[in-house]
DNA sequence: TGAAATGTTGGGGCG
DNA sequence: ACGCCCCAACATTTC
């Protein structure tokens, strides 16, 4: 007996459901990772996602090493390196935690059917905290809305306790060849992800520390806190949650129990707003799961026949941070630099992508995902959905967010902008959100002349926002 | 998980 | 002292 324990985006040994079925048979077991050689996919993982998913697999391996056991690491198409591996181990089954993106489950329900029909024995887990497809209406409908969706989670979903922490893992008699982690050649050739890694360690332990940080501290005042971007007002889980570094029902269960001990009310609603948070990533799941496409194709269809313009100089002033908005500048650098954004500064950055400059969402989804680490399928798909009005739960299309108010509103000292916008420093916060707007001596004594060290608006928000009204409304009124 | 347009109110300047 | 008007400030409506 041996079983092959697959990991795939669930890079940890503690709650982690197919390796915990995997022990429960008692038998040796084999843990493997396979990378692609080539894309096996419509969205092979971005340039920020594979230099974490470098030290993610390099903190799995360490991490079965102390579990007395070890990683073997493939490179290839999936069934050929199972296939290969099967017939050298004599290996007789195979667990992974299921994959809810598109064209994995293509190839794991072909994975599953062939190594089925030779016998061997497959099983697959789920790794969220609920199973979506379970969630329904009463009337048997999927959710498209969340709050409904939320409501029905809450009186439905009994989120796993956290299995027990393996202590050993038995090895095989005989390890298969490996390559090196360093041999999956993750890592940029051109080291632009050492700024990445000041902000961010790639680690489980670390993965634990924000956690414990966040419940210990942070939460008090998440409502709060949250949608100011210049704060730590989040728990900087995201792409430990990703990745699989952190089990959900690990970080569920762990705030879930300071809820019920908690008397605070004020404490009560922080958690449970946090709490919500998360079953927003089960919502995404609910809805990449039952309409597969909308990773691509606009759930509204309507959305897709619009005449989106193809701006490239809008679009590369947009991913460089130099449209000449503050607050959206600020967001698009702090990506780049840290391979991350501020969820409130995603919002109001796809709402300038898609409204002030009138380029279709799947083009800012697609640079998020190249460069965020905590890029996600289900995630990044709602997410621009949900800004363009065009998905699930959407915000009307007349929704526009005003960059300049945005950034008063949740950003009112310019501490975010500043931080990345190191070229704004000694303008005052009056003028912060909307320099093209200062008076010509405030603007000389920041020492800033636009369109030199900092770019004039490469639209007019007021008109862009009647530009875009129009321009939807015409595009709707032709598809009636 | 908006913002602009429109409506209402109330304090204070002013004739 | 009174009413008129202006216009913040806030509330409501609309897209």
């Amino acid at each position: 007996m041996l079983s092959i324990v697959w990991f795939r985006r669930d890079l940890r040994c503690e709650d982690h459901p197919a390796l915990y079925e995997a022990i429960k048979r008692q038998s040796p077991i084999l843990p493997l990772f396979i990378c692609p050689e080539s894309p096996m996919g419509k969205w092979p993982l971005g340039a920020a996602s594979r230099s974490w998913l470098h030290d993610a697999l390099v903190g799995l391996q360490t991490q079965l090493i102390q579990l007395n056991s070890k990683l073997i690491v493939a490179k290839g198409e999936y069934l050929l390196i199972l296939k290969s591996i099967i017939e050298k181990t004599q290996a007789d089954s195979l667990y992974f935690n299921r994959s809810y993106e598109p064209d994995q489950i293509k190839w794991d329900k072909k994975i599953t059917a062939e190594l089925s029909s030779e016998g061997i024995y497959v099983e697959s887990c789920n790794d969220l905290l609920c199973n979506p497809q379970e969630i329904r209406s009463q009337s048997g409908t999927v959710y498209k809305v969340f709050t409904p969706f939320y409501k029905a989670f809450q009186k439905q979903v009994d989120v796993a306790k956290p299995h027990k922490n393996p202590k050993k893992l038995a090895s095989p008699s005989s390890w298969p060849k490996s390559l090196a982690i360093d041999d999956l050649n993750l890592l940029p050739k051109i080291k632009w992800d050492t700024s990445i890694k000041k902000f961010w360690k790639p680690t489980q332990d670390q993965a634990k520390k924000n956690l414990k940080q966040f419940s210990e501290n942070a939460v008090e005042n998440y409502i709060e806190d949250r949608d100011q971007p210049a704060l730590r007002g989040g728990s900087c889980l995201s792409p430990y949650l990703a990745f699989g570094q952190i089990s959900p029902r690990v970080i569920y269960h762990h705030l879930q129990n300071q809820y019920k001990k908690s008397r605070n009310q004020s404490h009560r609603n922080n958690v449970e707003a946090f709490l919500r948070q998360l079953v927003w990533r089960e919502f995404a799941y609910n809805i990449l799961i039952h309409f597969p496409n909308t990773t691509d194709k606009s759930l509204d269809q309507r959305f897709d026949q619009i005449k989106w313009k193809t701006n490239k100089k809008h679009l590369m002033a947009w991913q460089k941070g130099l449209t000449g908005y503050p607050i959206v500048d600020a967001g698009m650098r702090q990506l780049w630099k840290v391979g991350w954004m501020h969820n409130r500064v995603r919002m109001i950055v796809a709402s300038f992508l898609v409204k002030d400059c009138q380029i279709h969402w799947r083009q800012g989804a697609r640079w998020f995902w190249d460069t965020l680490v905590d890029a996600d399928l289900a995630n990044n798909s709602l997410g621009w959905q949900w800004a363009a009005g065009s998905g699930a739960d959407a915000a009307p299309y007349y929704r526009v967010f005003n960059p300049i108010l945005q950034g008063k509103k949740f950003d009112p000292e310019g501490n975010y902008v500043k931080k990345f916008l190191p070229e704004l420093k000694d303008l005052p916060k009056r003028w912060i959100h909307e320099p093209f707007n200062a008076p010509e001596n405030i603007l000389q004594q920041a020492g800033i002349t636009l369109g030199k060290n900092y770019p004039n608006p490469i639209v007019d928000h007021n008109q862009a926002r009647l530009d875009y009204l129009a321009f939807v409304k015409e595009s709707r009124d032709e598809t009636k």
